[in-house]
DNA sequence: AAGTTGTTAGGTGCACACAT
DNA sequence: ATGTGTGCACCTAACAACTT
């Protein structure tokens, strides 16, 4: 790709452009290139794009372009990086890979197969996605059709760490040429490759398969920079005696007053991580070093969960590295996201990660840090497509609608775009519901100025979730009067989504801290159960929460008796996460390792369970007195599913 | 210690597959 | 066509833990 034809600018088009990451590393390659076009589904990507670049991306359904739209823009290169949910690993451990039959990935094809039809094929593909697309039919297909279309291609699995920077985030990249242009190295063609080397015109000393490259692994790390070298010099790290941050739940409050009044040590508390957490997730975490020379990739969930979501750094150097016990003396803090983008900058200044073609590959996106960073404040949202709507207060006012003085409370207004959404559905209620199962009826009326909630639901709402003047309101349509309501707290730094009920809070504090009462999202209570059966159920399994693939499912531990005929689901269980069941032999599934098992719900003397236990049982050789962690998926506040782990495994 | 509550084991009936 | 075995669904009693 770095190969020049000639030299008036490459017309570039960007296909799932995200925030933008893929032109910023067009940018920074020293390619000279104009992006004529860039399209994305996503609102809130296209405002950092459109804060970025200066211009907003198209909006549209990429499946609906023609060949004559594509042929417009006249592109001599097409830049690529469709969504990777369908290839990744959760996926597939799930069982649910679809690969090409995934909608997400047939958007994709569909571009490809417009090329033969084009006028003016682009000269140039590059096409970036996940570890695991070189395996999927969906690259099977690609391949094909670029085949076919007269390309000829280089693909690699590349890792930043090859190119000295301490972040493990390896990823697929297809260069793709359309004759009679070709790459300096036609001998690599149509392989997938695992080193850098044919990209500088380098082949010799360079690994070429899979195993050449985890065999040279060990000397990349040692060649990396340090994660030092990206720390931000105002979150430097505390050393000394651990302090009673450990009994907050978020480390910037109940800590003590030195530490509070100092701006510095303030600014490190607010990404320190919580002993609770370290507690429950301590063997899960990635622990890393201000001279280590590696760390995990840093995903979408990063600051929300722990597990797997990326790395988090130990202030406190111990004398043992990554002994557990020694994780709650290691005053272990996320990394600031201003240090995920230092870390994606000093990629950019690598040294040998400086050409032009490298650079574009590594410099695609960066995931939810350099979002985060991007859009400052702004909350991450899902499900764009969905009408939504905002609320936030100016200052003075409160949500409570009594202390308004306006004749009317515009908090309670529900915008009429928003109602024109499903104009039927919002005739007489709405039902708000939220992230921790809870959910609240509001009687509708209207008026001259617009479509109300009746004053006294709208106040309950209020009351019910402690809502300050500093708080912001999501609410997205999610199916006729139903409506998510995402709540976002303000701490000292920027907005948080709360996943649990909140507990009222000091009006000078800013932080809520989660309640973990009514739902444990990251700290569940003790093992739910009176009886005898499930205490030893739960004492059979160390630390039953390491097995939840989302911490904030509600989950029990079950142990094997001698009837398996069903899956009880105690009372206590019930009661504790506020569960709803479907109606009895309503469907439901069994999520195992490899496969999905359909099964009904039924209630028992009013009791729920799943029917079908037996030959899971069976088929697993789970017998009497073994545990099985049970964690409940829900779909619109309603059990349908259950994921097993065996811990026994 | 008695009462209450929730879970599990035992028992029964039904449906189905297979052998006679 | 009938008998037998097996698996599943469902109900209920017994038991264990907890509460008063």
């Amino acid at each position: 790709m770095a190969e020049r034809v000639e030299e008036k600018p490459w017309r570039v088009l960007e296909f799932y452009s995200g925030i933008g990451g893929m032109r910023y590393s067009l940018m920074a390659s020293g390619v000279v290139a104009q992006v004529v076009e860039a399209f994305e589904i996503n609102d809130v990507a296209n405002d950092v794009y459109q804060h970025n670049f200066g211009h907003r991306p198209h909006q549209g359904n990429i499946q609906s372009l023609t060949a004559g739209d594509l042929d417009r823009y006249s592109a001599d290169a097409w830049l690529l990086s469709p969504p990777c949910q369908p290839y990744t690993r959760q996926v597939l451990w799930l069982g649910l890979q679809k690969h090409s039959g995934d909608a997400r990935a047939s958007s994709f094809l569909k571009i490809l197969e417009l090329i033969p039809h084009t006028s003016t094929p682009p000269r140039m593909l590059f096409v970036e996605n996940v570890v695991g697309f070189e395996t999927s039919d969906t690259h099977m297909e690609m391949i094909d059709t670029l085949t076919k279309s007269d390309y000829v291609t280089q693909e690699f699995i590349l890792s930043p760490l090859q190119f000295g920077v301490p972040y493990s985030r390896p990823r697929y990249f297809c260069l793709a040429k359309r004759k009679p242009l070709s790459f300096q190295s036609p001998h690599n063609n149509n392989k997938l490759l695992w080193s850098p080397g044919p990209l500088y015109g380098r082949d010799d000393q360079v690994e070429f398969d899979k195993c050449q490259a985890e065999e040279g692994s060990e000397n990349l790390l040692q060649s990396c920079e340090p994660v030092e070298k990206f720390l931000d010099l105002t979150v430097v790290q505390v050393n000394g005696e651990p302090s009673s941050f450990d009994e907050s739940e978020n480390g910037s409050r109940d800590c003590d007053g030195q530490e509070k009044d100092d701006p510095v040590s303030e600014s490190v508390h607010q990404y320190l991580v919580p002993l609770s957490l370290i507690e429950r997730w301590g063997n899960a975490m990635d622990i890393v070093y201000p001279d280590s020379k590696r760390c995990c990739c840093f995903t979408k969930s990063y600051y929300r969960y722990v597990k797997g979501t990326g790395s988090l750094l130990a202030t406190v150097q111990p004398k043992v590295k990554g002994k557990e016990s020694c994780l709650k003396e290691q005053r272990l803090r996320y990394f600031t996201p201003r240090e995920i983008c230092n870390a994606w900058k000093q990629f950019k200044c690598s040294s040998r990660g400086s050409s032009s073609s490298v650079s574009i590959q590594f410099f695609s996106r960066l995931d939810c840090g350099i979002k985060r960073a991007a859009s400052d404040s702004r909350p991450m949202m899902d499900n764009v497509s969905k009408p939504r709507f905002c609320k936030s207060l100016s200052t003075g006012e409160t949500w409570s609608s009594k202390s308004m003085v306006a004749l009317f409370s515009i908090e309670r207004i529900i915008p009429e775009e928003f109602v024109r959404s499903a104009p039927v559905a919002f005739e007489h209620r709405v039902v708000f519901s939220v992230r921790w199962g809870n959910s609240w009826q509001l009687w509708l009326q209207r008026d001259k100025n617009g479509l109300f909630m009746e004053e006294e639901d709208w106040d309950e709402f209020v009351s019910d979730n402690f809502l300050g003047p500093n708080d912001v309101l999501l609410f997205i349509h999610v199916d006729t009067m139903f409506i998510e309501v995402q709540i976002y707290k303000q701490d000292s730094y920027h907005l948080k989504e709360i996943t649990s009920a909140p507990l009222q809070t000091d009006p000078q504090a800013e932080v809520v801290t989660p309640l973990p009462q009514t739902s444990p999202p990251e700290t569940p209570a003790p093992a739910p159960a009176s009886t005898s059966g499930a205490r030893q159920a739960d004492a059979l399994v160390n630390n039953p929460e390491q097995y939840l693939s989302n911490p904030s499912n509600p989950f029990f531990v079950k142990k094997l008796g001698k009837k398996i005929d069903v899956l009880y689901v105690s009372h206590l269980v019930t009661e504790r996460y506020g569960l709803q069941f479907g109606p009895h032999n309503s469907p439901m599934f069994y999520i195992l390792p490899n496969e999905k098992i359909e099964a009904n719900t039924k209630i028992y003397g009013g009791c729920a369970c799943f029917n079908g236990w037996a030959a899971i049982c069976r088929k697993y050789k789970l017998k009497q007195g073994d545990a099985v962690v049970c964690e409940l998926e829900r779909s619109g506040g309603v059990v349908t599913a259950v994921r097993l782990h065996f811990p026994n495994e």
